[in-house]
DNA sequence: GTCATGCTTTACGTTTACGTAAATGTAAAG
DNA sequence: CTTTACATTTACGTAAACGTAAAGCATGAC
């Protein structure tokens, strides 16, 4: 009977700090710079939705793959951009495809840089084999 | 006529610098930062060889994939480790193989961000699929 | 010579992404 | 109520990766 939203699972900064592994400072600084926006508890404190622990992730994501806050903003879209404007959604389409060839390059450098550590690390075990067999002794592998 | 030697071709810093799209002062930095080690002319100036001019696309490729300049110096070495000891190899062998796994991670990384991508985009194709079809004046909801 | 380029070093400035300290507020526990 | 454990905002500090300005060589053109 009373107001009948089913009661959504929230989580507090620092509960979200420990589970990422980083500081309370750092998700304020997200918020600080637009990518988050939480709810306020009535002590002021940060209320943190699933919805907003979704978005941390991608953040955290896009960091390690080494994008900036800006560019990750972009790629999240700010919080608070109003949704039902058709522009707005045929420029995040727009976006979205521009990202998607980035991926594609990415995953070609990857590769590409997977391919040049495999290569140095054969020379590098020949250059080893060679060692080991010029050397007094033969050492197992 | 001075003998021997296959004249190998070289580069000046402002060639690389543009052909690379970045500052010379970028790549004096990162020669600031050990991780390149180029002659110098009579005159005192740089002088890159092919060789140089490789070790500098490894370096922008570790940057354009978010690792930072120390991490890029562990990756292709500091150019005055010197290659003959058994034991460098061995290091820089167990160091290629933590590489490679870091590169499977983002692998797996960017193929999530790439599902993440398409899933909203698709929703928001399919948004405005809606929004053209019902016009003006249906509930919004 | 001297002028324009292009290089050099030195050194301080800038941006990003937080760290850290200070002063204060609040919620639960004893 | 006091303590303890977090939370808040404000604000200055910092490391990384350069940018940029200043001042001075070197070299080929005129």
């Amino acid at each position: 009977m009373p107001g009948g939203r089913s009661e959504e699972r929230t989580y507090s900064i620092s509960e979200l700090a420990a589970e990422f592994d980083i500081s309370p400072r750092a998700i304020r600084y997200y918020e600080e710079r637009g990518l988050l926006a939480p709810r306020r508890s009535a002590g002021n404190q940060r209320v943190y939705t699933r919805g907003d622990r979704r978005r941390l992730k991608l953040i955290l994501r896009g960091k390690r793959l080494g994008f900036s806050l800006d560019e990750i903003a972009e790629m999240i879209g700010m919080p608070e951009t109003d949704l039902t404007e058709v522009e707005q959604i045929r420029r995040s389409l727009a976006y979205g495809r521009s990202k998607l060839e980035e991926i594609a390059r990415r995953k070609k450098e990857l590769a590409e840089l997977e391919q040049d550590i495999r290569a140095t690390m054969e020379t590098l075990e020949q250059t080893l084999d060679r060692l080991s067999k010029e050397g007094a002794s033969h050492d197992p592998r």
